[in-house]
DNA sequence: TACGCAAATAATGTTGACATTAATTGCGTA
DNA sequence: TACGCAATTAATGTCAACATTATTTGCGTA
C-alpha cells in the first residue's frame, strides 16, 4: 500500500493503544489505522469528506477495503457516513467534547471501581511504575506538565484493571479516540497539569486499598475537573 | 432480498429501538437489520459462524453488502470476528451479561441525571403516556409483570432524555441489542416485575423534580436490581 | 489405532467493472 | 443578473471473478 498522505508511521502515542500487536494484518486493517491515525492527528480535517474514488487512489487501494475501514472508523466514533452520501469525519464541537467527557466520566468511574475490586498485584505495580515514570519527568524537566502519552498510558491501564470487556471497549475503542482527536488538535489541553499528577496518585492509592467506592470518587473528581478546564479554555478562546 | 431465514418482517418490539425510519434503504442496512433482528430472536444460534458464502447464497445477496452488514453487526456487538477466519455470533455467558449491566449501570444512571436536567415538558409527559400503559396493562391483565416492549420504552424514552449523543449512541446501540438478545432468549428474564413499575414511577419523579442526583440514585438501584435478579435465576438455572 | 503431513476443498480477502444515485455544469428564460 | 431545469459528470452501491489463506480430507507411517 502506497501512503500518499503526508502522515508517516505510528508514534508510540498510538502503540499504547493497541495492547495485541495484530499479526495477520489484512489491508482493511491497515487503511483502518493509517486513517484513524490521520483523523486523530487532524492531517484529514474535522468535517471533511472521505471521498472513496479519491482515498482509493491515493493510497493505491481498491474501494472494497477501503469502505470496510470507513465502517470501522464508525464504530470507533471518528466519522459518520450517511447513504448515498459518504462518510465524513466527526467534527468535534465544544458540547460534544463536554457530552463525551460526561460519557468518560461515568464509564471511568464505574471501572476504577472495578479495578479496586480485580487487578492484580502485578497490575498494581504496573500502575506504580507509570507513575513513578510521570513523577521523573516532572523533576527531570522541572516542569509543571505530564506528556499526554504518559497520562492515557495510567488511564488505559486502569480501565483494562476493570476487566470488564463492554467498558474497556466503549471507552478504549469508542471515547478515547475522540479525546485524543480533540487533545492533539487543541494545544492547550495537550498535557496535564501538576494536580493531575496528585490525582492519579489518590486514584492508585484507593485501588491498592481495595476501596472502590473512595475510587470511584477521586477518579470523578479527575475527569470532572478535566471537563471544567476544556470548558473554561475553549469559552475563553471563543471571546477572544 | 429474498429472504431465506425463517424470520419474517419486524415486530413493534424492535421498530421502538429505531426512531429514525430509514428513507433510503441500502442493501447492506437491510441486511444487517434483518441479521440484527435473527441474531436477536436466536434463530441464528449464540456461537455460531456467520459464513459469508452460505448467508450471501441463503439471502441472494453478494458478499459485498453482507460483508459490511457484518461490519455492523460488529459495532453492535452482536458479533465478533477474527481476521481470515470469520465473524461468530456473540456468546452472552452469565460473566457478560453481569459485565453488560454494570456497563450499563455506569451509563443510564448518568443518562438520567442529565435527563432531569435536559428534558422539556412534552418528553417528561410522554414518559407518564409510558407509565400510565404499564399500569393499565397491569390492571387490565390483573398479573405482575409488564412486557419487555413497555419495559424498553421507558429506559429509551428516559436515555434519549439526556441529550447527550455519545451516552445514547452508547446504550441503544452497544449495550441494548445485547440486553435484548439475552432477555428475547432467557424466559425468565423477558418480562419485567411490578417492582419495576414501581421504580420507573420514582425515576419519572425525580426527573419531574429537576433532581438529577435522586434520578441517578434511583435507576442505579433500578438496574442493580434487574442485575442481582439474573444473577440469582441464572445461578439457580446452572444448579439444577 | 493414532498421529502427522500433503493434497484438495472451501472459506475469506481483494479487485475491477457495472448500476444507480447524487452533485455539478451549463444553458435558457424571466 | 438570478433562477430553474436538463445534461453531464462523478460519486456511492452492488456484483462477480480472482487471489490468498484456512480448513478439511485422506493417505501413509509409527
Amino acid at each position: 500500500m502506497l501512503i500518499m498522505l503526508t502522515f508517516i508511521g505510528k508514534s508510540l502515542f498510538f502503540h499504547s493503544m493497541n495492547s495485541a500487536i495484530s499479526l495477520s494484518h489484512t489491508l482493511s486493517s491497515e487503511i483502518t489505522e493509517t486513517l484513524r491515525d490521520a483523523i486523530i492527528t487532524g492531517e484529514i480535517k474535522q468535517g471533511s469528506k472521505l471521498s472513496e474514488t479519491r482515498l482509493s487512489k491515493q493510497m493505491d487501494v481498491s474501494r472494497g477495503p477501503l469502505r470496510e475501514a470507513i465502517r470501522n472508523l464508525e464504530g470507533m466514533n471518528l466519522v459518520h457516513s450517511i447513504p448515498q452520501q459518504g462518510a465524513r469525519v466527526v467534527e468535534i464541537s465544544l458540547e460534544l467534547i463536554l457530552q463525551i467527557y460526561d460519557a468518560r466520566e461515568a464509564l471511568e468511574s464505574k471501572a476504577v471501581a472495578l479495578a479496586a475490586r480485580n487487578m492484580n498485584s502485578t497490575d498494581i505495580d504496573e500502575l506504580h511504575r507509570l507513575i513513578d515514570a510521570q513523577v521523573k519527568h516532572l523533576t527531570e524537566n522541572s516542569g509543571v506538565f505530564i506528556p499526554a502519552e504518559s497520562d492515557y498510558a495510567f488511564h488505559e491501564m486502569v480501565i483494562r484493571g476493570s476487566k470488564n470487556k463492554v467498558i474497556i471497549h466503549a471507552l478504549l475503542h469508542e471515547i478515547y479516540y475522540l479525546i485524543k482527536m480533540f487533545r492533539y488538535q487543541n494545544e492547550e489541553a495537550q498535557s496535564s497539569s501538576t494536580n493531575a499528577l496528585i490525582e492519579h496518585r489518590q486514584i492508585l492509592y484507593a485501588i491498592e486499598q481495595r476501596d472502590p467506592v473512595l475510587a470511584e470518587i477521586t477518579m470523578k473528581q479527575h475527569i470532572v475537573h478535566a471537563r471544567e478546564k476544556i470548558n473554561r479554555r475553549m469559552l475563553e478562546r471563543q471571546n477572544k
